[in-house]
DNA sequence: TAGAATATATTGTCTATACATATTCCAAGT
DNA sequence: ACTTGGAATATGTATAGACAATATATTCTA
């Protein structure tokens, strides 16, 4: 009787399930579970690696493989690209650039890039549109001297998230989410009351420890982010 | 010269990155690589894999590999068991119950869960405390025909979002992001002013099809769902 | 010419084996 | 007791070979 892998891991997941092992507890061997289901190891490794990677397994080499204490669930998200968003809901897709400018970062941003002095950077806040309506306000600042050709973008047409997103490579980021509450600016842009409750996404990312961009992205009071389990 | 699938992977990533292959583009067949390579098809199997769970390739049997169209990024996050998280930054968890009640679902709750008929759920409020402070807001539906033992639980001291999460399993779920403003019983709860922006996290579960529950948590402003690229 | 059958290329997965690497455990020596 | 060193063990990964599954491309047939 031989399995899949997936069949395996399925296995294994319905014993987690349904309490056969416990968090905490050390579950058999690969060797010896490859013996039970009577596969090769390496199928059964196949099963337990991806386990792990969702958070229910853990597994150091001798020591074995343990059911994690608090089985903490991940979940996989997309990042939006504004214009694919939009256009997927069947909207056309609008951008404006609303301002672009050379300055000094202030304090809260050369935090937020590690930067160690206040280099001179690129700061864009553009808007984009599904259709008529606001869809998201960007608030971006991006680092020249790692950015090869920034020089020679326009950001009139090219949105700077497009721009980034396709061109410009990390190694590093960091993404955080949260609410916060429009001010009047946000309101006036948005098209929303004061007082409205946006959508917040913040992402920095890094090449090589260079700080290459942050920024902002807010959303309009209804605007979710979804995934499955 | 043998490769290991990680120097592999960072190879073709690097590729992707300086554009050696473009959005759309086919690459080589992982025999053609593993042949470049100097390694076993395997090898190349495992990295490209991995890229394409992270989105960056769309691989389809004969069709070969292709780079992503639109690279959209993903990002994993990691789902909070509330009391675990309060603990992790220091301070003491606390827990109340608001309101335990059996009644007949809204409608918006019965489509959430995608219920047919109207049935009798179990509905519970509950706050939770990083220390003194208001920490989360958690309303909940529990459907009792799929949750066994549910009226040996007194939600008084255990949370049901604990209680759930480790006790009770699950095939699918959804979850989904948000941002919402304060009403006024949330701001007398949450100990916040009336319009403050909440950051709101549904989640619902079912087990093999039936509806088992479903969810909302609000975090007061200042609160962040971070990960890293 | 259009549609159906067939060939073919590419990824998906399994097997068996081997060695690498990290970690635990125990025994020996101080 | 304490340290040190090695043996044992579980996972991590590489290899070669095989077959399965699935698109695509080609050829055949009506």
């Amino acid at each position: 009787m031989s399995q899949t892998w997936l069949g395996i891991r399925e296995e294994v997941h319905r014993r987690l399930r349904d309490g056969e092992w416990k968090p905490g507890d050390l579950i058999p061997s690969e060797a010896a579970l490859s013996d039970e289901f009577n596969c090769a190891r390496a199928t059964v490794n196949r099963a337990l690696q991806s386990l792990a990677e969702q958070g229910l397994l853990e597994r150091k080499r001798k020591a074995g493989t343990r059911v994690a204490a608090t089985p903490v669930p991940k979940a996989m998200f997309q990042i939006p690209l504004l214009r694919a968003e939009v256009e997927a809901r069947g909207s056309t897709y609008r951008y404006l650039l609303l301002k672009k400018s050379r300055r000094k970062a202030p304090r809260n941003i050369s935090a937020r890039m590690k930067l160690e002095s206040a280099a001179n950077l690129l700061h864009i806040k553009a808007l984009h549109f599904s259709g008529d309506t606001p869809y998201c306000l960007e608030d971006r600042w991006i680092n020249p001297d790692v950015v090869d050709g920034l020089s020679d973008v326009d950001f009139s047409q090219t949105s700077a998230n497009e721009f980034l997103l396709r061109n410009i490579p990390y190694t590093q980021g960091e993404l955080s989410l949260g609410a916060r509450e429009a001010n009047a600016e946000h309101a006036e842009l948005l098209d929303i009351p004061e007082t409205s409750a946006l959508f917040e996404m913040n992402r920095s990312t890094w090449l090589d420890g260079l700080p290459v961009t942050t920024v902002t992205l807010l959303f309009p009071p209804g605007y979710t982010l979804s995934t499955t389990l």
